[in-house]
DNA sequence: CACCGTACTATACACTGTACGTTATGGATG
DNA sequence: CATCCATAACGTACAGTGTATAGTACGGTG
């Protein structure tokens, strides 16, 4: 039997493979199998480096936060804030996997730490107490989740005829009698599932919100 | 062989006992053979009403989403979209599924359009224009749905002495050098993973936010 | 060279969603 | 009341999943 000579494998190569299976063939189609045939291994091998599957979500979770580039030094911390919310939509959305990979399990220690860190250091810095910094910093994060996941969501149907059609129908079947104002702002709705300037648009909301509360 | 009568079935009640299945056993141990034991049935009889699992989720989707409460009248405009929001909050804790089903694909039509219309209704009598009111509508429902998710999983990691344990050393083993901060606000990050307090701060600093943009 | 821990393999089990083809039954019809 | 048929529920089957358990051969160490 030709059998795959030792240490072929690492947690690494396993981890970049994975990543690289999960943004070809889409997220879901993800299998512990496929990857391992892709490795040309058999799928138990993974096992020695990874206690399970939702253990390896973890590892390819981590490399992906990894990659979140550093707070900006020198602005005014608005700036900063907005910079660190953007660069993690941003690493989303290039990455669209990550949306679903936060989604299903909380983050857990040191992914966590990473943005965290960043952030709550910027609002200490600005002079905001500790409660008041950590529950802008879960604000903040919760936002930047949920905006990026919908929008990657409504991107994707709309790639899929199917579902969009579906949608668009349903859509334009709506009653004006019933939904009045949801017919009457139809297009603007459409326009506003996502992009740039639906994110800012919350964002800035978030810090306009936020400097009210300024602190001297 | 004791037949299962004819007519037993019916949309309604397929979608009853799903949610049923799903509060009690998770969402994640859902499946369609175990729901159709459940209803004393063969695992096919389900697609004579549903087309495939996808669509169920869709119709139990449905079925949670008419719970909505209706807007309030006769409160001012910041009071009824707080209320709007904290009535989307309450459904999605008191029946968990719902969360990992809006995470699992957008909404489509009929129940998008009764979140839709209460919201945007609001905004618009409110004075602001088509635009902004989609705008807002659509950075209002993302923030609850990412906030809301996000305290629902971490209450559930919190169950789980497992994850939780896991997540309590990781913490504690952060370097204080590498994460002054995180390892400094600590306790309070702890105490901002969720509650009506944490929901309503940011809650509060959009729609203070929004006051700002005010229309005359 | 012999040994042993371990990186990998093989087999197996209990599941999943669903395509296909078959049966028997309740309500409509003669 | 008898007959018929659309269709609700069935059984079987398939391709796939994650992973427990047990076995095997190889590479580094004595």
């Amino acid at each position: 039997m030709a059998r795959t000579p030792r240490n072929t494998l690492s947690s690494e190569l396993i981890v970049r493979t994975a990543l690289d299976v999960m943004e070809s063939k889409g997220a879901d189609a993800f299998s512990l199998r496929g990857l391992a045939a892709e490795l040309g291994v058999g799928p138990m091998a993974l096992y020695t480096y990874f206690r399970n599957k939702d253990d390896l979500y973890d590892a390819v979770r981590n490399h992906l936060m990894a990659l979140l580039p550093a707070v900006p030094e020198d602005l005014p911390w608005p700036d900063q804030v907005r910079a660190v919310c953007r660069g993690l939509r941003l690493l989303m959305l290039q990455h669209p996997c990550l949306a679903q990979l936060l989604a299903g399990r909380p983050l857990s220690g040191q992914e966590t730490a990473r943005v965290a860190e960043g952030l709550l250091g910027v609002l200490r810095k600005a002079g905001f107490d500790p409660e008041t910094a950590a529950r802008t910093h879960t604000t903040l994060f919760t936002y930047v989740l949920g905006a990026t996941s919908w929008e990657i969501q409504m991107a994707a149907e709309r790639r899929d005829p199917e579902a969009w059609r579906r949608l668009r129908t349903t859509m334009e079947s709506l009653s004006a009698r019933e939904f009045p104002t949801v017919v009457d702002l139809a297009p603007e709705l459409a326009r506003t599932t996502g992009g740039d300037e639906q994110f800012d648009y919350g964002l800035d909301l978030l810090l306009a919100g936020l400097k009210v509360r300024t602190p001297s």
